[in-house]
DNA sequence: CATATTTTTTTTACGACACAAATTAAATAT
DNA sequence: ATATTTAATTTGTGTCGTAAAAAAAATATG
């Protein structure tokens, strides 16, 4: 973020990560550092052990003659490295190798929808505990913690302004940690997690500037730009889903009114069934669903609107940032309720007309545990950072 | 834009030109490159011509005892640049030296609206022609030329989707320029040069992140992040003006429904005056503020809902960007029509709301050259990064 | 089977660059 | 006159990345 100077060491890392496994010469091809170099850079790497050599060379790209190529990839066990996510009623924790791949998955239900400070601290200690636990693992070997909670959070800071999970606002909630866990600790906004989620393991791999829609009960954003994300002047940015989509327009729970998660979140969506009685129900998103499947015309009429208004809301993304990818990630189920594709008509009819090719939109569903491993892909990268910073000092 | 290569000398060179004019030790101070360094790219850049001692030395900062420090400056002569807005009925063409001074200002009306790539590339070349000759310059003086027109751009090509005042679209202006003018020449959409114009000599100096709204006929929109303009992937985002603020809202010249133009543009306003007939003027947004002034309701209420939906816009704006800064840019006249404060009234009551300090604000009328201001302005940086490559490879 | 060829990796030598430290320059204070 | 202070320049050093050369490790060939 703010100094590009190990930069070599870390371009070479990343390039070694993103491809997996990859010899030397295609280092050297893919970042245009010289050959020389990413050999100088790489046996730092080796001796540190960040990576490792692959032996057995399963013959990558290679060709028939010639001195073979060693291929290269990151030592997946020289750190472990975790990821949570908290939400309402559960955390699901992640724990990832250095690599990226799982290492194991757990769930755990939490008692209260809001806490104290100090209350969700030892609910993440202690969830990371279990979990540490249950795979035989000592919670000293997490290398980091990477967290995502909804809210207004200034990640840099590891600052709560404001959470659904906390009773406090405004909140040093990486003091908090930091008393109670052993290992650095990297909190985020979730859907900010989501776009890193996206970047390591899903359609953002190999983009360096996108931006990911996500919907669930509220509508999300995160950008991307220059493979960073942008976070904005005080860390609470890309609030999309408190866009205004109506001029004195239906009330939102953050009390202003007009705002798109006013008509698209789910509560949204059982406000307008209940109003209207008529025997539609109104305390469960995918039974009011069913119904508009099943052809009532009131419930359709409900998702079609919120579509509407959700279809609004990409469009000025679109205008705004005119990216080259739109990422639009959800479950299943809530991307279901929007139906992609007419979604998709709406959007395309609405953004200014050029002659050039739309940005490229792409839906991506996808479960429970890709917030976590958002949190511990955010946090592997911070690790990265924090060890490439420590060989690139101690060489000098 | 692309390389960070020669920062040193980009660096030290720009800091010499906002500070107007700075002793070597406090560019290093500045910059927090060290004096030696300082030193050799100073040499080089004086060499070249780009910067000059000032010997009188007209004591800046210093101190009494000691070797007098001696300020350098720009050299304002090095270099004439020029800067043209292309409006409806006009075009403004300003020359500035190459410390950014303003050496000449000329307008001069234009036959039709829209015209033939060819024809437009004429105007340009004649209205250079005219400028240089009224103030004894010759045309091949100016090293460049900046030229804003509204549209939709891709200024790293040159390139024009659309623009009111061409006929066709897809049009390599950039091509059809070289081929009359004699200097390098650098196309974008007028809403950019206002960010640069404000980042050179208005409310953006020594900012590095902030966004310009503009309001005059349309409404425009300018992004700056890291001191460069965020242009996205096609070069056409920041469109703010057509950002929906309405489902299937009113009509707005672009075709499309809700755009935020529709509700805040001059034509917007003159529509809804002429649906209600009584009297009301429907040809001069001036006539028809007149009467708002005088306390006609119907006047004031048209006026007052397009200040709302103005608002609205910037709310979104602040909600997806949360900037550090917004600069609200036109004319005296056009800011007026919305009453500055109301308007910021209600942004700040429809913002997310967090416990950290608003963005700033500030209200910035000005005159019409400042778009022209603007134009030469992304000239200036246009030609200097142009003459420090050239350094840069000479030198090697 | 020795030798040529090909391809990858490592080593070597060099040029860029920026910096700290030392030096020089140019003024004022005593 | 000489000391002091401050600014600018010079000098020598270390880092960094590269091109070119060398080495390594394989296959192809007669």
């Amino acid at each position: 973020m703010q100094d590009q100077r190990e930069s070599g060491r870390y371009q070479v890392f990343d390039a070694i990560r993103s491809a997996n496994q990859i010899a030397r010469i295609d280092i050297a091809k893919a970042t245009s550092i010289s050959p020389a170099t990413v050999t100088a850079i790489t046996s730092e790497l080796l001796s540190a052990g960040l990576i490792k050599e692959l032996h057995p060379e399963p013959t990558p790209g290679g060709s028939k003659r010639g001195r073979p190529r060693v291929a290269l990839s990151v030592c997946d066990n020289a750190f472990l490295i975790a990821g949570m996510k908290i939400a309402d009623r559960q955390i699901s924790i992640v724990l990832l190798d250095f690599g990226g791949e799982t290492v194991f998955e757990y769930a755990q239900p939490i008692p209260e929808r809001r806490m104290t400070t100090d209350e969700l601290a030892e609910i993440v200690r202690g969830g990371l505990h279990a979990a540490c636990e249950a795979c035989k693992r000592k919670m000293e070997d997490v290398a980091g913690l990477g967290l995502g909670m909804a809210g207004l959070i200034d990640a840099e800071r590891n600052y709560i302004y404001w959470s659904p999970s906390l009773e406090a606002r405004n909140v040093e909630f990486g003091d908090a940690l930091n008393k109670v866990l052993p290992m650095p600790v990297f909190v985020d906004n979730d859907a900010n997690l989501v776009a890193k989620a996206e970047q390591h393991f899903g359609e953002g791999q190999g983009e360096t500037d996108f931006i990911v829609v996500t919907i669930e009960q509220g509508v999300g954003m995160g950008i991307v730009i220059g493979n960073e994300i942008y976070r904005g002047e005080r860390g609470c940015g890309a609030e999309l889903g408190h866009t205004k989509v109506q001029l004195e327009g239906a009330m939102c729970r953050c009390g202003q009114r007009g705002c798109l998660e006013a008509y698209v979140g789910d509560y949204a969506l059982l406000r307008e069934a209940s109003v209207h009685g008529q025997g539609l129900p109104h305390d469960s998103v995918p039974a009011l669903y069913a119904h508009a499947k099943a052809g009532d015309a009131t419930a359709l009429s409900i998702f079609e609107r919120a579509g509407r208004m959700l279809a609004m809301g990409l469009v000025n993304v679109i205008n705004i940032f005119d990216p080259k990818l739109v990422i639009l990630s959800g479950e299943q189920a809530s991307l279901d309720f929007f139906d992609g594709d007419r979604l998709l008509d709406w959007v395309k009819s609405s953004v200014v007309q050029v002659d050039a090719p739309l940005p490229e939109i792409k839906v991506h569903p996808w479960g429970d545990l890709m917030w976590a491993k958002g949190a511990a892909a955010y946090a592997i990268e911070a690790v990265t950072r924090l060890k490439i910073k420590e060989l690139s000092s101690n060489a000098a």
